[in-house]
DNA sequence: CTGCGAACCTTTTTT
DNA sequence: AGGTTCGCAG
C-alpha cells in the first residue's frame, strides 16, 4: 500500500535536519536558468517578468520546491503560481494535471505558508486521492519532521465523512458519531428487505437499482419518468419505498453514498458551520455533479480560495449527473483561467485523430511527440475472429519484448470482454479483467466487517442480519418470516430494533446454540472491551470471538479463510496506528467506515496495477490511465455511439467524449476495429460514423477484405515496423548502468541515467539494451 | 388463475 | 435476445 508505506517512511525518517535552504540574495541569472525542456518546438511561450521574478522568489525561499517546480513546462508554471484566488485549469488529456494540482498544493503550502490542514483536496476516486497524498507525502518527508493532517485530502465521499463524523451537528440532523456506512450492494439488500417486511408492491424488483436511480434523478420531471418503468402502466409503491427507506436509515444509524453528500449539505448549510479552510482545490472538476458544487460551496467561507483542474473533453460521466454547464458557470464566476495544452502522452497521429472527437472549446490539443504510426482502422467479421487475430498481434509485440501490462483491449460494455476472455485462455495470453474487487470478494474478511458494524453501531440492522444469517459463517437461516416475527414482537412492546434485544430474541425464540449464546455476549461486550486495548492487541479480536470455532473449522476453505482473517487484522491494527484519532475505538470504527468507501484496498496488497498482463477495459474504467498499445474493439454504429438518437445531440456528445478518452489512452500505437457481423442486438454492421470524415493523413484503413467466418484478417502488419523501444522501459548502458527511456523523438531516444541524468542516442547507433 | 402476445427496456460506474 | 408487466381470452 503506498501511502501505507510513504507513512512509514517518515515515521522511520532519521530526524536529518530538515534541509531548510538557506536565505540567497534574488538571482537574477535565474531566469535564463529557467529551462522548460519539455515544452515542444512549436510552443514558443514564455515566462513574464512578473512571473519570473515570483520563480526567483520562490528559489531563495525553498529550493526543493524551486527544483521541482522548474522542472514544469511554462502553462504549468503560471497556473502553479498565479496567486489569484479563484483559478480553473483547463487541462488537455495528458497534459500532467495531476502533477500541476499536487505543485500548486506544495506552492500553497511551503511558499505560501498555507498549513496542510487548511486545505481542502478533493477528488472522485480512491486512486486519484492516494496518488496525490503520496505525491504530497513524498516531498513532504524530506521537509518536515511530522506527518501532515490530510483529513480534509480525499474523495468527496471520504471527506464529506470525516467532516459528519467530527460535527456535532450530526445529532440535529437524527445521527449519531457512530454511524456506519453501506455499499449499493448493501443498499439494494436493504430495500429488498423493506419490501418483504412492509408488503410493499414494487415492480421490477430485479432492478430496483436503476428504478431508484430513476426516481432520483433531478432531471427526470415528469411522474411517468420517475416512477413508471418498463411496461409498467400503474404506479406501485417505489415511492413509499423511498420514504420508509429514508426514515430507516436513520433509525438504523446508517448512511448510504449519496447520504454523505447530502447529509454534509444539509449540517453546513443550515447552521453556518464553517472549517475555516484557506483553500479549496479539485481534481477532475468536470465530473463534480450539483450535489457534489453544493458541497464545495458549504466547505468554503468567504475568504476560501479555489483551485480547480479539469478537462470538459474528457466528460464522460454526465448520465451520473455531472453537467458542462458547471464547468462553464464556474469559469464565468471572475475565475482565473489557465491552460495546459500540451499532451506528453500520445504520437501526433494519435493526437490528430482525438482531435477530431473533441467537442469542448478552443484551445488547441498540442502534442510533443511527431509522427508515429497511423492510426489503423481494421475490419473483422466478428468479435472471434478479431479475438483471434489480436492473440496473433499480443504475441508479435511481446516478443519484441514489449511487457504485457504495456498493452490493452478497449470496448464499449463489459460483456464484450468475455470472447477475449475465452480466447486468450486457450492461446496463454495473461489477461486481466478490471472488475472492481470489493471487500465482498474476501467472504470471512466481509463477514468481519459486518461483525465490527454490528458491534459499534448497534442499530445499523443491515448488518446485524446479514451477520447472524450469513449463509457461510451465520447461525441462522434467513427466513423471511423470522424478521417479521421479531418486528412485530418488538413493535407490542414499543420498542426499535436494536442488537441487544435481536440476540435476545434470537436465543429466546430460536432456542439457539451455546456456541450463539458465546458470541452474543461477545458481541454485546465488544464495544467496551476495545476501548481498553492497544492497537497492537487489534490482532487479539480473532481469540476474542473465538473465530478460530466461528470460520468453520470443518470446512476445507478453514486454513484459507483463517489466513486471510489473521493478516486481515494485521492490517487493521497498522491502520489503526496510522489512523490514530482519539482512542483505538474511535480509529476502529473509522477505519470501519473506511472500508465501506475504499473497498478491497485496505485489505492488503491483493492487487498489483503492473502486473504482466493484457488488460481488458472499458473506456470508462480506462479513464486516467495509458498504455503503450491500445485496441479499440467493436467500432460500431449502436456501440460507438450507443445511442444513435440525432435528436439528442448531449448524448451524442458524450459518446463523441467517451471515444476521445480511449483514443487518448494510446501512448505510440492505436488500432480501431469494426465488425461485419457484430454480436448483440445493439449494434449495426456499420463503421461508427465518428471515424467517417477524418483526416486521411492520420488514419490507415485496412483493406475490406471480403471476409468469412474462417479466414481471419490480419492486415496491420504497421505493428512490425514499431521497434522494440517505449517509454518507461528499462534499459541498460555499459557506461551509465540501468536506466529508463524518458522520451521517444523520430531520431533520439532519450534516456534517464539513475546518477547520470538524461543522455539522449541517436536511434542509428543505439548502445542501449532492454533489461 | 393461467396462458399468450404485445410492449417496453436493456450501457457506461465511482463512492 | 431475454426479462417483466399488462391486457385479454379462456
Amino acid at each position: 500500500m503506498s501511502l501505507k508505506e510513504a507513512l512509514k517512511k517518515i515515521k522511520n525518517l532519521k530526524r536529518s535536519e530538515s534541509k531548510k535552504p538557506t536565505a540567497q540574495k534574488k538571482d537574477i541569472k535565474v531566469a535564463s536558468e529557467v529551462v522548460t525542456p519539455s515544452n515542444p518546438e512549436n510552443v514558443s511561450e514564455a515566462l513574464s517578468e512578473n512571473e519570473i521574478q515570483k520563480l526567483n522568489q520562490i528559489k531563495s525561499k525553498h529550493l526543493p520546491l524551486y527544483n521541482s517546480i522548474k522542472k514544469l513546462n511554462v502553462f504549468q508554471q503560471r497556473a502553479v503560481f498565479s496567486d489569484n484566488e479563484k483559478i480553473l485549469v483547463s487541462a488537455m488529456v495528458g497534459s500532467g494535471k495531476t502533477t500541476v494540482l499536487v505543485h500548486k498544493i506544495l506552492y500553497l503550502h511551503f511558499f505560501k505558508g498555507v498549513p496542510l490542514d487548511k486545505i481542502g483536496i478533493l477528488t472522485f476516486t480512491n486512486k486519484a486521492a492516494n496518488e496525490i497524498v503520496e505525491r504530497i507525502l513524498t516531498f513532504y518527508m524530506g521537509q518536515a519532521e511530522t506527518s501532515p493532517d490530510l483529513s480534509l485530502c480525499g474523495t468527496f465521499h471520504s471527506v464529506a465523512k470525516n467532516i459528519l463524523s467530527h460535527s456535532e451537528l450530526l445529532y440535529s440532523i437524527g445521527y449519531t458519531d457512530s454511524f456506519t456506512i453501506m455499499d449499493e450492494n448493501e443498499k439494494v439488500i436493504f430495500l429488498k428487505r423493506i419490501v418483504l417486511e412492509n408488503n410493499l408492491n414494487v415492480k421490477y424488483i430485479n432492478r430496483l437499482d436503476k428504478r431508484i436511480e430513476r426516481f432520483l434523478d433531478p432531471r427526470a420531471t415528469t411522474k411517468r419518468k420517475k416512477i413508471l418503468y418498463g411496461n409498467m402502466k400503474y404506479e406501485d409503491d417505489i415511492e413509499e419505498l423511498i420514504k420508509i427507506s429514508a426514515e430507516r436509515k436513520k433509525s438504523y444509524n446508517v448512511m448510504d453514498f449519496d447520504d454523505l453528500i447530502a447529509n454534509v449539505n444539509i449540517v453546513m448549510s443550515n447552521n453556518k458551520f464553517d472549517i475555516g479552510l484557506d483553500w479549496i482545490v479539485i481534481d477532475e472538476f468536470q465530473d463534480s455533479n450539483t450535489d457534489q458544487i453544493t458541497m464545495i460551496n458549504n466547505m468554503a467561507n468567504d475568504r476560501t480560495s479555489v483551485f480547480a483542474v479539469g478537462d470538459p473533453n474528457q466528460l464522460i460521466y454526465a448520465w451520473r449527473g455531472s453537467d458542462i454547464g458547471i464547468f462553464s458557470d464556474f469559469k464565468e464566476k471572475k475565475c482565473e483561467e489557465h491552460s495546459l495544452p500540451i499532451n506528453y502522452r500520445s504520437t501526433s497521429n494519435i493526437l490528430d485523430l482525438a482531435k477530431v472527437m473533441k467537442t469542448y472549446g478552443d484551445e488547441e490539443l498540442l502534442g510533443n511527440r511527431s509522427g508515429g504510426l497511423p492510426v489503423a482502422i481494421v475490419n473483422h467479421y466478428d468479435s472471434n475472429q478479431e479475438a483471434i487475430y489480436l492473440a496473433s498481434q499480443i504475441k508479435n509485440i511481446t516478443q519484441k519484448g514489449v511487457p504485457l501490462r504495456e498493452i490493452a483491449i478497449l470496448f464499449r460494455t463489459r460483456n464484450q470482454s468475455k470472447i477475449f476472455e475465452t480466447v486468450f485462455t486457450n492461446e496463454e495470453i495473461p489477461f486481466e479483467v478490471a472488475n472492481r474487487r470489493t471487500i465482498r470478494d474476501l467472504p470471512p474478511v466481509y463477514w468481519l466487517t459486518l461483525l465490527f458494524r454490528s458491534c459499534l453501531n448497534k442499530h445499523d440492522m443491515n448488518s446485524i442480519y446479514d451477520l447472524v444469517f450469513d449463509k457461510d459463517y451465520g447461525f441462522h437461516e434467513l427466513s423471511t418470516g423470522l424478521v417479521r416475527k421479531y418486528l412485530s414482537d418488538l413493535k407490542k412492546q414499543n420498542i426499535n430494533p436494536d442488537l441487544e434485544n435481536f440476540l435476545e430474541w434470537m436465543i429466546d425464540k430460536k432456542s439457539m446454540e451455546k456456541e450463539f449464546l458465546e458470541f452474543s455476549k461477545q458481541m454485546l461486550g465488544f464495544s467496551k472491551w476495545i476501548e481498553g486495548v492497544t492497537f497492537e492487541e487489534i490482532p487479539k479480536i480473532f481469540d476474542y470471538f473465538n473465530l478460530s470455532l466461528l470460520l468453520r473449522p470443518s470446512s476445507s476453505n478453514y486454513e484459507n479463510d483463517a489466513e486471510l482473517v489473521k493478516s486481515f487484522l494485521d492490517n487493521l491494527s497498522r491502520y489503526v496506528k496510522l489512523d490514530y484519532d482519539t482512542d483505538v475505538k474511535r480509529s476502529f470504527l473509522t477505519i470501519v467506515s473506511k472500508m465501506s468507501l475504499d473497498g478491497i484496498n485496505i485489505v492488503g496488497d491483493t492487487i498489483d496495477p503492473n502486473s504482466e498482463k493484457v488488460k481488458l477495459l472499458t473506456m470508462h474504467t480506462a479513464k486516467g490511465l495509458e498504455f503503450g498499445y491500445v485496441f479499440i474493439s467493436g467500432a460500431n454504429d449502436g456501440l460507438i455511439p450507443m445511442v444513435l438518437d440525432y435528436q439528442e445531440p448531449a448524448q451524442f456528445e458524450e459518446e463523441k467524449r467517451l471515444f476521445f478518452v480511449a483514443i487518448t489512452r494510446a501512448k505510440d500505437f492505436l488500432e480501431i476495429s469494426y465488425h461485419t457481423n457484430p454480436e448483440g442486438w445493439r449494434s449495426v454492421p456499420e463503421m461508427s460514423c465518428f471515424l467517417k470524415n477524418i483526416p486521411k493523413n492520420v488514419i490507415k484503413v485496412g483493406a475490406r477484405k471480403k471476409t468469412s467466418r474462417t479466414v481471419p484478417v490480419s492486415d496491420n502488419t504497421d505493428i512490425d515496423k514499431l521497434d522494440k523501444w517505449y517509454t518507461g522501459q528499462s534499459i541498460s548502458h555499459h557506461k551509465y548502468g540501468s536506466g529508463e527511456i524518458a522520451k521517444i523523438t523520430e531520431t533520439n531516444i532519450i534516456c534517464c541515467f539513475d546518477g547520470f541524468g538524461e543522455k539522449s542516442f541517436s536511434v542509428n547507433f543505439l548502445a542501449i539494451k532492454p533489461q
